[in-house]
DNA sequence: ATAACAATGTTATTTTATTAACAATTATTT
DNA sequence: AAATAATTGTTAATAAAATAACATTGTTAT
């Protein structure tokens, strides 16, 4: 009911910004700024002032006339928003290449969101240890993730065992998942799923790099 | 001028679909599938059957009552709006654990999309070949890319190298980027460039469970 | 002191994307 | 043969997101 407290009707779009924003700004702060102007934040993430002012409303915030926004201020508020008090606990199923990368990228940065576990089928990846995190044989994915109360699953292994992963750790009571295989996967109306696909992506990209070359084509024609 | 031909007209998120549509198609016809409803396609992406018509539609293609749509002809069709008909080429930028993680994905599977080149700075990788794909000293990347005829770049460098690299891709004429990292880059405007950015996916999965749980909390309170 | 300027915050408008509604059509059942 | 059901294709309505417009307010320059 109260929206101001849980900020459960901002728009999907806005929190991905969010997200954004804050690191833009704590670059900013890492290199001693102190505050910052709608425009500058959009520069950097190449969208519109009136957007960052826009989203920045929707959560509440003011920030000064002629001085801008107060960028440690506005991390605190940001973190209030997206981050949990306790912090969430991540598991990483499938750790090839991109799970690898995925701890890679995440290890020590983000103090709320930790991973915790990885799970892999190979025993030669079994009881090591990547980044701080240590690698589980798949079979102890229902006992690791209870026992530490991890909630949100990302699945990283090979298309064809997608949906079953995705089975098991909804089975072991996870409550996000982020599947990044192309295989679409099914999951239960109360656990939270993004879809991310990289093909998808680069096909986007092969797309509109191919009708921008047609287009040019078409104009030298004429 | 030509919509019907160059489908410029397509919506952003039509251009997404379409590519996803396919590889459900490609998966069905692997299994001897011949026709699929608009319902089918729907429920393995978790969308709308309507919003499939609709899509499809949009691309001119129509079904037979009863029947759906014929499979094969449909992937042509999708084939013939996204993919150019000499192939695109791709170079990956920074063959770490996500660079690897996306050849592995690619080997093989789009013969009109190919990753034909990757670049690093580590010695030890130069020089050698992962699934068909041979690293490149860094240094020769415009070379490479003028010599093969290079679209598209992919970036997976770390995020400090981001903005660097991507100006000397831009410098050695490629018109599509796909930015990885964490750190948003600017390109102008002729290159057509995507962010991906993977710790605002997850940290929206973050978002979104942290909020079922306090919605959760209230209704227990109550 | 006043004018010009550069910001913010908010409402209004426009654009984009999704969903609903439904007519048309054909296969199947009674 | 008529009724029913299932499906497509399309238009209309709604919802979500982005952009524009603009009033307000300090600051700086004249």
């Amino acid at each position: 009911m109260e929206d101001k407290e849980t900020f459960n009707h901002l728009p999907h779009k806005t929190i991905a910004r969010l997200s954004q924003y804050r690191r833009a700004l704590l670059l900013c702060l890492s290199r001693g700024k102190s505050h910052i102007f709608s425009h500058e934040i959009a520069t950097i993430q190449h969208i519109t002032p009136v957007q960052v002012r826009r989203d920045l409303m929707l959560i509440g915030y003011s920030g000064t006339l002629r001085k801008g926004y107060n960028i440690k201020e506005l991390i605190d508020l940001i973190a209030n928003i997206i981050d949990s008090e306790e912090g969430i606990k991540v598991a990483i199923v499938g750790m090839g290449n991109l799970g690898r990368a995925l701890i890679n990228y995440f290890s020590g940065k983000r103090h709320k969101l930790s991973i915790v576990a990885g799970f892999d089928t190979n025993p030669d990846k079994i009881g090591n240890v990547m980044n701080g995190v240590p690698c589980y044989s798949a079979d102890r994915m229902r006992e690791i993730i209870e026992q530490e109360g991890i909630e949100i699953g990302i699945i990283t292994v090979p298309g064809q065992n997608a949906s079953q992963t995705a089975n098991e750790l909804v089975a072991a009571g996870i409550k996000g998942l982020l599947n990044y295989t192309p295989k679409p996967i099914d999951v239960p109306d109360y656990v939270y799923l993004e879809e991310y696909d990289m093909i998808t992506t680069l096909e986007k990209v092969a797309f509109y790099v191919k009708m921008r070359n047609t287009e040019e084509k078409i104009r030298e024609e004429e």
